[in-house]
DNA sequence: AAAATCCGCACAATCGGTTGCATAGGGATA
DNA sequence: TATCCCTATGCAACCGATTGTGCGGATTTT
């Protein structure tokens, strides 16, 4: 036998006191007698009545539940970062609703949608590593519900986000291999439409300039981030003619598959062949031959602050006049070389 | 400027008509005439009117969430296990509210309760590894809200449960140690309340009485799968007169850390001692050294099977006279030798 | 031509909680 | 004792969508 959830409306029926009277009560509003008040929050705590955040939900117009669309949280990049838009959402008292993109544009849209019919005060993104369009995302901001991405952001301006300095860390990944004597550095990259991919080519090509190397055009090869795109693309570098002696892998996920066709390839991990990679994955400590260095892009950092901008947002009192200040927060990474 | 997100009363007051009409006419109500119809149908398209799910809830009493609670997703098992459970969801048309227990009890409660205040239709557990009594679980029942475990399941009767086969896994892994001819096999256990590490401890005394080898308790050490416990009880097992030639560990993690340990301590890795694990993480195919072999518990289809069982529930008409049946499914392990 | 039928739509209640406004009833003041 | 005021409470509307019931008007039937 099943007992209903209790409602103000029951607790309202046992004292035979009307439900305003007794939600006042609850919130102790002035203008409720000492001893309504004592009663209607015994009996609310003898029958554990709490209030139903749906029906919340039509008065105040919030659901307090924020969104959040990722590619996928296999990759503990991703549910690091979860973590901290937990963390700043408990402390606002939200509940985060996740859907995985898989990086398939058309199941974010899918996602993104039904977030909406659920009303979800607000979004957290990551976008596909195939998401060119915008449009599914920035028609939520018409609708006064804010966006704010992070890691994986358009590369459009008129949208809130946090995202990893790409440009300045991968200039240091460069200069890092170059200082280590390094002349022909490969580089295996994701898809050249993603913002960050693009800042990688470009701080490359920016240094080897800067330090009077040619560039080889060859030696930057992009990929999909698979690992069947991985293997082809160090076939590709391998081959040439004069092959690089170092690679700069997009992440450390496509740095473990590189590895581990360099190894089959028989080439001495950094010896024959150093790495340089993204992400700082905790899981390379494990490993036998991790890459040489990887910038750490703090996930749980970005995601955090995306949140925090998140509720700024929210909590403004939303003045249609006010022009929007779009934010565009960088979060700085950070070479960190293993110790081998 | 903001636009609403259009409601049926926008159609109606357009149309003028009312609101029921607009409602049925979305419907296809038979008693609504053809020409208002395509009327509401067309502006309904027009104006990307979509049904709030927040109002939908009222009359139908179902927000279309399900909530899960797990430990953390930090854990590669957990990731896929949310795929699955994200898979099921969205064939049914149903979102994931998630909420991390980190491991903690307090927070587990808090969590649960919070989702109940979001009146999800029903809920998705893995409890944390101190979990001892589920009333905060149970209770939900109370309020026909379904709950199913899956993975780390309480050990009572009166729960619906999916779960990995430890005790079978477990006895093919010592067997197969045995067959590899070692005959001190340590035991890196988690806290014996969780049913799982019961299981293991079962298991592990029960093959090696079958097979006469004496049991020696100080071979088997308890955890609580931190990196530092596990270093200690390394240390523990690896001081004894008689070490350990081989030893299990709780899971994938916690072999990694011990067979860090073991190289520190100088030790080679599958030679001087080997190592059996849990989990199979895809990740221990990039390692130099992996656990020897490692039991792969499928949480993509744990919590597959979880979800649809939590839906079978969600969908009967539930009959408060029929005695309910607890689901207690088992889904088995296999034990899987990585090719060195 | 009056009565029965039926189509197409509107009204209103409902779900749970909040909140502006009205009001009963008791005590204080003139 | 009449007037005023104030306290404590109830009423009702609202949020968005659904659904049972009721009804006007046109058509068909007798």
């Amino acid at each position: 036998m099943y007992n209903k959830i209790p409602t103000l409306k029951e607790i309202a029926q046992r004292l035979k006191i009307s439900v305003s009277t007794a939600s006042r009560a609850m919130h102790n509003h002035p203008s409720i007698g000492l001893r309504t008040k004592t009663e209607v929050q015994q009996l609310a705590k003898e029958l554990g009545y709490e209030p139903n955040q749906t029906a919340l939900f039509f008065k105040q117009q919030k659901t307090h539940v924020v969104g959040v669309v990722l590619p996928n949280l296999k990759e503990e990049f991703f549910s690091q970062a979860i973590n901290g838009i937990e963390y700043v959402a408990k402390e606002n008292n939200y509940s985060v609703l996740i859907g995985q993109s898989h990086d398939d544009v058309e199941q974010e849209k899918q996602i993104i949608n039904t977030m909406k019919n659920h009303r979800v005060d607000g979004l957290i993104v990551s976008i596909s590593k195939y998401t060119k369009d915008y449009d599914h995302l920035t028609a939520l901001e018409k609708y006064n519900i804010p966006v704010v991405f992070f890691d994986r952001v358009p590369g459009i301006s008129f949208v809130h986000k946090v995202s990893s300095d790409i440009y300045e860390s991968t200039k240091q990944a460069v200069e890092f291999l170059i200082n280590n004597g390094h002349r022909r550095i490969g580089v295996i990259n994701g898809p050249n439409e993603m913002k960050s991919c693009k800042e990688r080519t470009d701080a490359y090509m920016k240094v080897l300039k800067n330090k009077k190397i040619k560039i080889d055009l060859s030696l930057v090869v992009f990929t999909d981030l698979t690992q069947q795109k991985t293997f082809e693309a160090m076939i590709e570098l391998l081959k040439l003619k004069r092959p690089p002696t170092a690679i700069i892998t997009i992440n450390d996920y496509v740095a473990l598959d590189a590895i581990q066709y360099a190894r089959k390839a028989k080439l001495k991990i950094n010896k024959d062949i150093c790495f340089v990679s993204y992400s700082n994955l905790p899981i390379t400590n494990y490993l036998a031959f991790p890459p040489l260095a990887s910038v750490e892009q703090y996930p749980y950092e970005q995601a955090k602050k995306a949140t925090e901008i998140l509720f700024e947002l929210l909590n403004k009192t939303n003045n249609n006049e006010e022009k929007i200040f779009y934010r565009d927060v960088i979060i700085k990474g950070q070479l960190i070389i293993h110790k081998k």
